[in-house]
DNA sequence: GCAAAAGTGTTAACGTTACACCCATGA
DNA sequence: TCATGGGTGTAACGTTAACACTTTTGC
């Protein structure tokens, strides 16, 4: 850590899993650590909190300053606790996950990491720590709060297709959805704009783009309205 | 507290926000604090956390203590973490909601507590620290959580009536519900055992007992099985 | 015998699921 | 012109919601 230890609550850390969408898979970020314990493994951001921060804001510096990831969205998972989870003293970890559309970042190995990189989920390496516990854990939140709560949109650039949404849902709730059925579903909520534009990517048929319309969203959910998928 | 300070975890601490259903409406247990800060004012029952404990068993120690509540069910609700929210030193707290049925337990002041009591949700007094906060978090994490999780038998005795059971859960999400179809729903998940016995309250018509069997919920759990209510 | 709460089925409305063909476009 | 993925409606089915009367029992 580039913070000294005075300034560091020691015995309390963040770690993130940063899920994002790409090629039409679910993949993870992870770090190459520079520093020991577990120096040249890959494994989760994380990072110490500071004694002037809240837990989000730790949350957040923390990405920034190790994968160049900013802003993001973040959801708490719980507390990971194992009395030697961390080799040199006790370390409680609040562990996160994030959503990143993957292309609005550059990545860049910042404080104490040597490299950072995007893996499926599929081809996760080993992870040091707790850090396969954490992940599953946040993965199983994530899927669990993807239907009901419109966060799937933070995996997706600003700007998205019907069918490129559809293939998020798809491969986080690991089934097939009918094309239909999904695009009146959501419509029906009325909480995507249907933009003019199309999708100028090497396909055939370009599709619409659509926005998530977050005001709308907000006006609904005061009146009671609850998304679900 | 009665544990010096270099067992404790100096930065990190449980709040319990503890609920309990009697005379049909819901309840919290608070504890009247016997030590500074806030010495006299009722609050919500917590403690530090012992460098050999993980979380779980920091919280049930704690509630044991200082209530008498024992061994029960627990859920995290999340980490609250205002940088003042402790008056003396920086303090994150891992607030914590426990269901219990109040007939279970013999209440006993106990560590650094001169009163435990009982209050319903409609008459309680002001908390001290962020613990309104954390009431108000809790109280909305359960009201979401009973309705897909079998959690709400942990707040009656073993043996429960379904009128009482309806009448939790209506005081619970706030609404009533009809009764014809409360009980078919639960009927057809196959998860109350009716038992032979009727309740011997003294009211008129004597209604029948049931259990909840846990044995067959986690079976079906495995194949699937989604509770929702 | 009456007041108070327990118990019990049916129907209509609604939401979910299943399903097949035409369209636009680039190669 | 054909291969590829985009876009569209309807009917069957299952689930939820609405609704009223009979039973038991203590007083």
């Amino acid at each position: 850590m580039s913070h000294i230890l005075k300034d560091i609550i020691k015995n309390l850390s963040i770690d993130c899993v940063i899920f994002g969408f790409e090629k039409e898979s679910l993949e993870v970020l992870l770090i190459k650590r520079a520093i020991n314990p577990f120096k040249g493994k890959w494994a989760l951001p994380g990072g110490f909190i500071l004694k002037e921060e809240n837990v989000e804001g730790a949350a957040q510096r923390i990405l920034k300053v190790t994968t160049g990831v900013e802003d993001v969205y973040l959801e708490e998972v719980g507390v990971f606790d194992g009395i030697n989870r961390y080799p040199f003293w006790r370390v409680f970890t609040i562990a996160h996950f994030a959503l990143v559309s993957p292309e609005n970042y550059f990545l860049k190995p910042g404080v104490d990491t040597s490299a950072v990189q995007w893996f499926k989920l599929s081809e996760l390496p080993d992870l040091p720590f707790d850090h396969n516990e954490i992940l599953q854990a946040s993965l199983s939140k994530l899927r669990t709060r993807v239907r009901y709560r419109p966060i799937g949109f933070e995996l997706l650039p600003e700007k998205f297709t019907l069918p490129k949404l559809q293939k998020l849902y798809e491969v986080i709730l690991g089934k097939k959805l009918d094309k239909r059925n999904f695009r009146k579903k959501l419509m029906k909520m009325n909480l995507l704009k249907k933009l003019k534009e199309k999708d100028n990517e090497n396909i055939r048929r370009a599709a619409f783009l659509y926005r998530f319309d977050k005001h709308s969203y907000n006006k609904l959910k005061e009146k009671g309205f609850i998304f679900e998928l």
